[in-house]
RNA sequence: CGCGGAGUGGAGCAGUCCGGUAGCUCGUCGGGCUCAUAACCCGAAGGUCGUUGGUUCAAAUCCAGCCUCCGCAA
């Protein structure tokens, strides 16, 4: 079987590693082109390209996949199947049709629930116990085609995305490995999705990583893990961004939304009575470290509101 | 050439504007008090102040270059 593989981030590796080390053949991969980041606009590759690139694996990274000259070249590749793991471009119909045994998706979730961009990380910050891998075919909509396999995933309370993400991303490289025997062996079973259970799952951006201290201590944990390894939940202390890498659900105790009640442990007041511990933080300038690393040089009062 | 912050004993910071013996909180080590302690008291060790050069009688501090780390924005 020949396939087109298309992904970017970290999180479709161990899946190109996977299908690498496999019996199927990788004809080429498709990835996002580099993107100037970071702080001097330094060019940087996405992880799925430096990984083709090491097996010699050829990489195409068009701005555009509807373009003709793009639907030219997948055809002229002559794939089998295309797969598909967070490529973060939508395939056009013309793509669509393109492979005869079709385009198949791996998803970070258990669909219909957290279809879009990001969805392990709203699991996380939903406060999902149960999350997982869903395989599917891919069709015009979003993350809306036909379920070939599922496989569940417990979260562990405190775990943050990242973690998550590791977990899942091995997962999901053995659950596509399955999913292609089912192909090849023709015995795979569609199920349709239930639209109605559906949800969605948004790209995450800065207006979600600023910490309410309105909610409840539990809401602001589960951000905070949620938005861990980023984009990183956020407050502020004397007019300097600050962010909250790690925290810990604290006592119930009344108190002003974002008021600092202690400083040994460093216990912020949140919502409905209920407070947090700040465990791990870096402000604006500053290296990323402990509460009592950065209360060493901070001598804060209590009373202090963050936000 | 996107904007900005920072580098000071093991950790986190102050001191820099206005050059003149290197300080705070904590850790470490030793001793004391205690049934006991992460508590308290006493004492000690530990720093070429990122690096190179310049100005000066004198530089952590002023000037110039370089290295490293970080925040914002994308």
């Amino acid at each position: 079987m020949k396939i087109i593989f298309m992904g970017t981030p970290d999180f479709a590796v161990p899946c190109l590693e996977r299908l690498i080390r496999s019996e199927y053949e990788v004809l080429a991969v498709f990835t996002q082109p580099d993107k100037k980041k970071g702080r001097n606009y330094a060019i940087s590759p996405p992880p799925i390209k430096e990984l083709a690139l090491k097996y010699g694996i050829k990489v195409f990274q068009p701005e555009n996949l509807k373009s003709i000259d793009t639907t030219k070249l997948i055809t002229e590749l002559k794939p089998d199947l295309i797969v598909v793991v967070a490529y973060g471009k939508i395939l056009p119909k013309e793509v669509l049709k393109i492979p005869p045994l079709g385009c198949i998706n791996v998803h970070g979730s258990l669909l219909p629930k957290y279809r879009g961009a990001a969805p392990i990380q709203w699991a996380v910050i939903n406060g999902e116990k149960i999350t997982g891998i869903t395989t599917m075919y891919m069709d015009s909509g979003l993350d809306t085609g036909d379920i070939i396999l599922k496989s569940e995933a417990q979260v562990g309370g405190d775990e943050t995305s990242g973690e998550l993400f590791d977990r899942l991303s091995v997962m999901g490289a053995e659950l596509l490995i399955k999913t292609l025997e089912k192909i090849k062996t023709g015995n795979v079973k569609r199920e349709k999705q239930i639209d109605k259970e559906a949800s969605y799952a948004p790209m995450l951006d800065r207006s979600v990583s600023k910490i309410n201290w309105n909610y409840s201590a539990e809401k602001i944990h589960n951000l905070v893990r949620g938005l861990n390894p980023w984009p990183i939940a956020r407050t502020g202390i004397d007019g300097k961004g600050l962010k909250i890498y790690k925290t810990k659900v604290y006592k119930p105790m009344c108190g002003r939304p974002g008021e600092v009640k202690s400083v040994e442990p460093f216990v912020v007041a949140c919502g409905n009575n209920s407070s947090i511990e700040i465990l791990e933080l870096q402000l604006e300038s500053k290296k990323r470290m402990s509460s009592e690393d950065f209360l060493r040089g901070h001598r804060l009062n209590i009373g202090v509101i963050l936000g």
